[in-house]
DNA sequence: CTTAAAATGCTAAAAAGTTACATTTGAGGG
DNA sequence: CCCTCAAATGTAACTTTTTAGCATTTTAAG
């Protein structure tokens, strides 16, 4: 699957390499083959899990027993922090999406390096700032955007823009994973845009034809007060 | 409007007194009546605001020009985290719900502090990483669960429980802006669950009659491996 | 008791999303 | 180069949710 999401700071980059380093090998590292699964939904062992090196998907089964998918994490990325500071149980399944290295620093461990490195504080802080907002602009978005305008903000996050065209290599159906709607809705809302000439849709591929008309269809959903206070 | 979301963990209880007093009184403090606006979705000027007393609601216009709430603030709470260490502009306007009190610390203020006073990105962290739980939960809530059994959800988050019973004063507007979805749709939730007698509907106002029955409907569509590692 | 505003109840039509099934696409094997 | 098959996409019937309108109930104030 295709992780589509915008590149965000992870851990190499908020923490000095040799602080890093210390974390890493304080915890231990295990490698994963492709489908394994590194965590269960309702594991308590209390700690933080590391991406080291590949990729990793969080999800959970749904009220049919399918599988769906909350979120996709790279190399660098944490996850279970909520196990860290309260007695909560893990919330997601975890399980490699192709091979993997990941790092398991127990609770009491980190939390002891902690007091240790300041810095790590800081450098998880800032991540989870950013997570979060991530998180609060993508329910904000839910709710305030139509599925197009959804898609067309998903398209752009992913896009590595040039020439006010991009190629997005992606199936429909991972579109939709990230959105939480149905492939179906997913191909709809792309068929809309597709009619405008903003994309243009190939088997496992995605044609960006008009970056910028793409942010104007965006921003047209996009209302707020007309105050410009700075 | 009545806050329903559980009780969370506030600086208040995060922070030492005298750190709390030393970063209130770093920032400048401002009071807001009713309804009055504190930010606009928009506003650069990075820096931490902090709810010193009242409530506060967060939210943004969606695309009839109606006011959608994204969350609402208790005294304690904090928003704006992400200006502080990025270039990111407030995602949301914030309004007071009744009279309220703010203390808004510059960026450039709140840095130098977390480099003098370690207990503090400890702290912030601690109250990120658990908004962090409330909101993954919610976006996963969302997608697997059946709207009633969200209902169901919301109300027990909300609800102080006595004797297997409960009363929640709200409106069904007021469940319906928490959830996203609109008044019919939680009334038509909420009519199922007062089917079932688990609930009973007055004006205004919510009795839960079924605490243990909840939990089990909720249970029923939360399916998970049956695995049980600790 | 009257009255008005707030909250809830109800209905019908339209929109959005889902499920199940049909079709197209492209890579690999003969 | 064609055939085959699985992956990806397309389509249609069905369900859920929203919107919008109006009716009814409840509460508090006069």
């Amino acid at each position: 699957m295709r992780v589509l999401r915008p590149r965000t700071k992870t851990l190499t980059e908020a923490l000095p390499p040799e602080t890093l380093d210390k974390l890493i090998s304080t915890g231990s590292t295990k490698k994963y083959a492709d489908g394994q699964i590194i965590q269960d939904r309702g594991d308590k062992r209390p700690g933080l899990t590391i991406v080291t090196a590949g990729e990793v998907v969080a999800g959970n089964i749904g009220q049919d027993g399918s599988f769906l998918t909350s979120a996709l994490l790279r190399a660098g990325e944490t996850f279970g922090e909520q196990t860290l500071f309260s007695d909560l149980r893990r919330t997601h399944t975890l399980w490699a999406q192709g091979p993997a290295e990941i790092t398991f620093v127990t609770a009491k461990a980190f939390i002891q390096l902690l007091d240790e490195e300041p810095s790590i504080a800081r450098a998880l802080l800032t991540l989870m700032v950013q997570r979060n907002y991530e998180m609060m602009d993508f329910i904000d978005a839910q709710r305030r955007f139509s599925l197009k305008a959804r898609v067309a903000r998903l398209l752009l996050a992913t896009a590595d823009e040039v020439n006010n065209q991009a190629t997005i290599e992606c199936r429909q159906e991972d579109l939709a994973f990230m959105l939480g709607v149905s492939r179906v809705a997913a191909g709809k809302a792309l068929k809309l845009l597709q009619d405008e000439e903003l994309v243009a849709l190939r088997y496992g591929r995605i044609d960006i034809q008009d970056v910028a008309q793409l942010r104007v269809l965006i921003a047209d959903e996009d209302q707020f007060f007309p105050v410009e206070n700075d």
